[in-house]
DNA sequence: ATGCCAACCGAACGATCGGTATGTATCTGA
DNA sequence: TCAGATACATACCGATCGTTCGGTTGGCAT
């Protein structure tokens, strides 16, 4: 009864195999949906990759539309985890934008949440889920806003359109996994570091 | 024989009717698989959407990967067309960047060059034409980068590698194509402007 | 009038899709 | 020891997929 969700994780995970075995499927499925798309990513192909017929997959999923929606709430959850929450306390705002896009990078990292390639593909859920997983994302939109709103009231903001602002930023950490390859020769500290400088300059007075 | 590409445009398009008939169907296509992705917007879909059987909009495409692939090619000629072409030739590389972002983001508006969203659907196309379209997207880089490379010359440059930089720009941009929607209140002058001046602010010198 | 061809359609193709009904082998706790 | 849960598999379902075949039609050039 550790942690109450207002949705069921999946099927069961009563034992610790049974939960590391649910792991390894949707850990599985995500990475070949990010590969080939949702769509394009067949039942069987995800029960291969894990060793199992599809039968067998069935025993762990509720159908393909709901684990996909697993995925994207586990991976929601995970941002919440290791952005928005270890930045919540940070009082200045400057300092909180700046350990914000430091996370979210080191989080698309270390985290498979190169799964943000996953989102544009909540079009497949029910509307109920689309709502539950746009939700969250306004929820950290929500969290770029109030600093850039703090930074305002501190006379440390261009002139800039809040709404839009935070939209840029988030695109260009988001963005990240979408063009970046190990074999282009930029290390992560690079990118934080760039990344970090691009947004902090675009939006701070000198 | 008015301008010869590598890559053949369709069927047929002799007569001018059939070329009009030829951008419904690849129009109406483009705009179903901006709305549910390449894979979930069946050959049927399409067909009845422009008024046809399956068998008669086989007449006007070669099949559904093609028909994708003359669809990014097409999207990304007209980038070429509406914002590199129109801005090669501006001297001052401050100026040239203020209007390729402005250029790009009037594209957006108005060619349906919501398009940016079917470009992660590129990697249903066969290898050699998923390259085709890479490289295309390569040629805007490219001209990004070298634009920041003259702002660099002329020592207007902030501190910052000109590879990240160039995606982050880009992806502001084709980032607006994610996220906009007219309900929000926010005209275009106002997205070009905030957008400009977002990016222009995070690379120049004060 | 004739011949041709672009533009369609009905029907069917094999393949594959997501999903299920029915088993069986292994393990667990009482 | 044995009832029941767990974790799979075999075999199959109806539906839909992209694609093709063999037409028919109507307009245009000769």
């Amino acid at each position: 009864m550790a942690q109450m969700s207002t949705v069921d994780t999946a099927k069961s995970m009563a034992t610790p195999e049974g939960q590391a075995r649910n792991e390894k499927v949707f850990r599985t499925a995500a990475r070949l949906m990010v590969q080939k798309g949702y769509g394009a990513t067949s039942i069987s192909d995800i029960a291969t990759a894990v060793g199992m017929t599809k039968a067998g997959l069935y025993h762990h999923i509720r159908s393909k539309q709901d684990m996909l929606f697993q995925i994207l709430h586990y991976a929601m959850e995970n941002l919440d985890r290791v952005v928005i929450e270890p930045t919540r306390g940070i009082l200045d705002p400057e300092e909180r934008l700046r350990e914000t896009i430091r996370m979210h990078i080191h989080g698309l990292f270390d985290h498979g949440l190169e799964m943000v390639l996953l989102f544009p593909e909540r079009r497949h859920l029910e509307p109920a889920q689309q709502q539950a997983i746009t939700q969250q994302i306004e929820r950290y939109l929500s969290h770029l806003r109030k600093t850039l709103e703090e930074l305002k009231n501190e006379e440390k903001l261009r002139d800039l359109d809040i709404d839009i602002t935070s939209r840029h930023i988030l695109q260009t950490i988001a963005g990240i996994a979408r063009w970046y390859t190990k074999d282009v020769g930029i290390s992560m500290a690079q990118l934080v570091e760039q990344t970090v400088n691009f947004n902090l300059s675009a939006i701070l007075k000198d």
